[in-house]
RNA sequence: GGUGGGGUGACUGAGCGGUUUAAAGUGCUUGCUUGGAGAGCAAGUGUACCUGAAAGGGUACCGUGAGUUCGAAUCUCACCCCCACCGCCA
């Protein structure tokens, strides 16, 4: 009986695949909109192997005679290899130090280089050249005037900005009333939905520390900003349970049956919005904290791009659950964030706006975090490798409860609940 | 906030300056045995990097970093992390 052994998809981030498809590679980061030197990489690379092999030439050298030491019972002799051991540790500890600046050098650069795109991803600058792919759903032909669900929301007393201003400054919110069971039925369905296609549910820390934001690729440059960060106890708190679920299994080796490992958690998310001045400040659309629940998947690399599709294919479901118009978009090469090889938007249908908003998006990071974190698997042959990591909205609460309240309102001022939500929220109408 | 204890391979756990090539056990793999299973017996069993067509060879790795030394898991210093107990607390 032969063993069938499927082999993993070589990595574009290590640096063997660097090193035979430099124009690969440089080719990705154009792509990507991403500056960096990849002839001064390889360069670094070649220096960095010459050195390590003549420092491990001398370290043999060395090994050997310290055992000659060790067996060697005559004094005199002992003296004199120790004397020529000297010599050598003195063009050692030379190599050692150029060696460590060079290894800095190359690990900087490294570091810099960016999950690349997978092929099918359209090449593009910026958000504009995202491509949509499908709309889907029957956009509801109003004999009104449709209201923005601000408007709806104030007048039923479910969303209050104001006093949260008043509490905690701009870009906060009270959810009240039937907008508080709305989010416990959409967390109910998405959980319920989720469990019966064996997700793990899990609620995690919201507070993490450096190395892990780091590892998730998340504090890097603009992302810096982004996050909230507690000087006193060096924690950030997450953006999203991304962070905190991803990071679960830093440093872990799962065993090939255990994949894909797929969790949904359920978190508050904080975010700086530091870049967004002006952009969005009205009602809850953009605010600096929010719930979610979040699906993640750790699986093997050759089932990657399935498990997108399948989370993908979950937000779409969810979003027919509810009946609410969407469409799906691709995002293109400019616009992927550095961690992330592929991605997909849903954009909810908002009659007020007259367009669609953003309330979903999957990721696929390939092996990019799971480098940082070194989050592993051994595959049937014994062999270790790494694997890919997945994330998906399930349901980002505030932004689904706006394209709800847009889309179900009545001419009356009501709301209808969906009906999928009813037997969560026990009734039918908010008036 | 206070006081202790500790970070060693997949896991438990010994070692505290030179036959450590990291003991022993557990687990795992293979073989023998068996009608089959188990037990038993035997052998094997880390990771990363460099080099090589391959077989192989080499180096590093005992929380991290620096230092002492011809030689460090073992000694010194700094840092990080974990755990336990006390206090406070939903």
């Amino acid at each position: 009986m032969s063993k069938t052994t499927t082999h993993p998809p070589p990595s574009m981030l290590d640096i063997k695949f660097i090193r035979e498809n430099p124009n690969k590679v440089k080719k990705g980061c154009k792509e990507k909109q991403v500056k960096v030197d990849i002839d001064k990489l390889l360069e670094v690379d070649k220096k960095r192997r010459e050195t390590l092999q003549a420092l491990e030439n001398m370290r043999a050298q060395k090994n050997k005679a310290s055992k000659e030491i060790a067996k060697t019972k005559v004094e005199k002799e002992k003296k004199k290899i120790i004397l020529q051991m000297r010599e050598l540790d003195r063009n050692s500890d030379r190599l050692t130090k150029n060696l460590k600046e060079i290894e800095r050098k190359f690990n900087e650069l490294m570091f810099q280089i960016p999950n690349l795109p997978l092929e099918d991803v359209p090449i593009g600058k910026d958000e504009r050249d995202n491509v949509v792919l499908r709309e889907v759903g029957e956009k509801l032909k109003f004999d009104f005037k449709p209201k923005d669900y601000l408007e709806i929301a104030e007048k039923l007393d479910l969303i209050d900005v104001k006093r949260a201003a008043k509490i905690a400054g701009t870009r906060f919110g009270y959810l009240k009333k039937e907008a508080v069971l709305l989010e416990f039925a959409l967390i109910n369905l998405a959980f319920d939905n989720l469990l019966k296609r064996g997700f793990i549910p899990v609620i995690p820390p919201v507070m993490m520390k450096a190395k892990m934001m780091k590892g998730m690729g998340y504090i890097e440059q603009t992302d810096r900003e982004e996050a909230y960060y507690l000087p006193k106890d060096g924690l950030f708190l997450a953006g999203t349970a991304e962070q905190p679920i991803g990071t679960m299994h830093a440093g872990e080796i799962f065993a090939e049956e255990e994949l894909p490992r797929r969790y949904v958690g359920f978190s508050t998310c904080f975010r700086r919005e530091a870049g967004a001045y002006g952009k969005d400040t009205k009602g809850i659309l953009r605010v600096h904290q929010f719930d979610k629940v979040e699906m993640f998947s750790f699986s093997k690399p050759e089932d990657s791009r399935k498990e997108h599709q399948f989370f993908l294919e979950i937000e779409e479901n969810l979003m027919k659950l509810l009946k609410i118009p969407y469409r799906v978009v691709q995002i293109c090469t400019g616009d992927l964030g550095r961690p992330t090889a592929s991605k997909y938007d849903i954009e909810a249908w908002l009659p007020s706006e007259n367009r669609y908003r953003e309330t979903h998006s999957t990721s696929n990071c390939t092996d990019f975090q799971a480098r940082r974190l070194n989050i592993r698997y051994r595959d049937k042959s014994g062999k270790l490798n790494f694997v890919h990591t997945i994330n998906g909205t399930a349901f980002a609460i505030g932004r689904t409860l706006i394209a709800i309240i847009e889309n179900y309102q009545q001419k009356d001022g009501s709301i209808l609940v969906p009906e999928v939500l009813q037997k969560y929220t026990g009734f039918k109408e908010i008036k």
